[in-house]
DNA sequence: CAAGACAATTATGTCGACACTTTTATTTTA
DNA sequence: TAAAATAAAAGTGTCGACATAATTGTCTTG
C-alpha cells in the first residue's frame, strides 16, 4: 500500500492524461531510457492514439522537463546529469525543511499518528526483506510526501512532488542504488516526527534539512566512487 | 532595458512555443483575466492558429498552473488565492535565500559589478518616475534574477523564474501594488550585494530571506486592510 | 574508395473534420 | 407561469491528412 501522490488518472480521463502518465512513469522507471530519442508516430502507435493527443502529453513532459524538445528535431528523454542532481538535493534540502517546520505548526494529531504507523510499516518493510525493495525505493518518498501535505502549502506540494521527487526516484531507479541506510534514515525519521508532534517547527527543520544533507552527501560519495573506480569517460 | 528571463521565442520558433508566451504574457499581465473561462475556438481564431496548436500550448500553460482544466468543462485562468501567494512567498524565501548563499559562493566579479550597476540603474529609476514604473514592476525581479543566474543551479532557475516570479508578476500586474518602500528595498538589495562581495554566503542567505519575508508581510498587511475596509464578500 | 550531390524516406509542424458532451434555447405540459 | 422535456448550438476530445524540414540511403564524380 502506498499513499504517493502518484494517481495515475482513472480512466475515464481524457486519453492525453493518462498517456502522460504512462509516460511518466515509463520515464522514470527508466523503461524509456534517458537520453533517448523519442519518435512521435512510433510512441503514437504503442500507445494506440493519434499523434495529436500524443503531442499534448510531450508538451506537458517537456514542461515537466522530463523531456527536452529541439523544434524539427523532436524529443528526447532527459539525460541524467550528475549536478543537476546535487542541484536539485539542495532544493529539496531547504524546501524539506521549510515543509518540515510548517508540519511542525499545522499537522493535526490524527495526521502525526498516521506517520508513525507508516514508520513502524518501513521498519517492518526493512526488517522483512532487508531493507531492499519498497521502501528504499519509494517508501521514503511516502514519508516526506506525507509532511508535505501537513505542510498545508499548496505550492510546496507542487513543486516537490510535481518535480523534484520525479527526478529523485528516476535516479533511484536507474542507478539502483536506494539508501545504503535504511535504519540509520528511519531513525532520523522518527526524530523528526517526535519535533513535529512537540510542535518544534525550528528543530523540525534542522534535522529535516539534516537528513536530507545526509542523503545528498551519500550520492556524492558514491559518485565519486564511481568516478575513480569506473572508466571516466566524458 | 531588461535582463528578465522572459524571453520571446523568436519567430523562427514553432507557432505553439510563441502562442505559450503569448498567453502566458496575456495571462500574466491581467488582459486575460484572472477566473475567467477560456474558448479554445474563440482563442484559436484570435491567434489565428489551429485548435490543435491551442491547445500544445493550453497543456503546457496548464502544467505550470496558470490555468486549471476540468475534463470535458474546459480551462479556466487561475484565480488568484491570497493563501496560495503567501505560500509562494513562503517558498521563495528560503529559495531566494539558497540562491543568495550560493551566489555568494560561485558569482563571479563581473557579475558582481554588474548586479551593482543594475542597482544604479534602478535607483535612477526610482528618481525618475518617482518609484512608480518599471522598477517595481519588474525591476526588483530583474535584481532576483541575477542572482539567481550567479547561484549556478539550474533547478533553481527553473523554479523560481519558470513558475514562482510568475504568479507575484501576476499579483503586481493585478493589484497594481508594487512595493510602497522602493528606496527601502533598494538599500536592501545593496547589503546583499555587499554580503555576496564578500563571500559571506550565511549573511546573504540571511540578509535575502529577511528581505522577502519583508515582501511578504507587506503584502498580508495589505490584504488585511482590505478586508476591513472593504465589503467581504466570499 | 572517399566525399559530395541528389533522391527517397521518415519525422515534425500545422490544419480541418467528426463524434460525443455540455450548455443554452425552445417548446411542451402540469 | 414554472418546471420538465426536448431541440439546437457550441465546445471539447480525438483523429487523419498534408506541407515542409530533417535524415537516411544511393549515386555520381574526383
Amino acid at each position: 500500500m502506498t499513499t504517493l501522490s502518484n494517481e495515475t488518472s482513472p480512466l475515464s480521463a481524457p486519453l492525453t492524461d493518462r498517456i502522460f502518465d504512462l509516460l511518466q512513469d515509463s520515464i522514470i522507471k527508466g523503461e524509456i531510457p534517458a537520453g533517448s530519442k523519442i519518435s512521435e508516430p512510433e510512441l503514437a502507435k504503442a500507445y494506440g492514439v493519434s499523434r495529436g493527443t500524443l503531442r499534448e502529453a510531450l508538451s506537458r513532459l517537456e514542461e515537466r522537463h522530463l523531456i527536452v524538445r529541439s523544434p524539427n528535431h523532436g524529443a528526447r528523454v532527459i539525460s541524467f546529469s550528475y549536478e543537476e542532481l546535487i542541484d536539485t538535493y539542495q532544493i529539496r534540502e531547504v524546501l524539506g525543511g521549510l515543509a518540515c517546520s510548517l508540519a511542525a505548526q499545522n499537522m493535526t494529531g490524527d495526521e502525526i499518528g498516521e506517520l508513525r504507523r507508516l514508520l513502524d510499516e518501513h521498519e517492518k518493510s526493512i526488517e522483512e526483506d532487508h531493507g531492499l525493495s519498497y521502501y528504499q525505493k519509494e517508501g521514503e518518498l511516502d514519508f516526506h510526501y506525507r509532511i508535505l501535505q501537513g505542510s498545508r502549502n499548496k505550492k510546496l506540494l507542487v513543486i516537490l512532488d510535481g518535480g523534484l521527487y520525479q527526478l529523485i526516484r528516476m535516479y533511484r531507479y536507474q542507478f539502483s542504488t536506494a539508501s545504503p541506510r535504511p535504519y540509520l534514515a528511519l531513525k532520523e525519521h522518527r526524530r523528526i516526527v517526535d519535533a513535529i508532534e512537540e510542535r518544534d517547527s525550528e528543530l523540525a527543520d534542522l534535522l529535516m534539512r539534516r537528513h536530507i544533507r545526509t542523503a545528498r552527501i551519500n550520492v556524492e560519495e558514491r559518485h565519486k566512487n564511481a568516478m575513480t573506480k569506473g572508466a571516466d569517460k566524458g
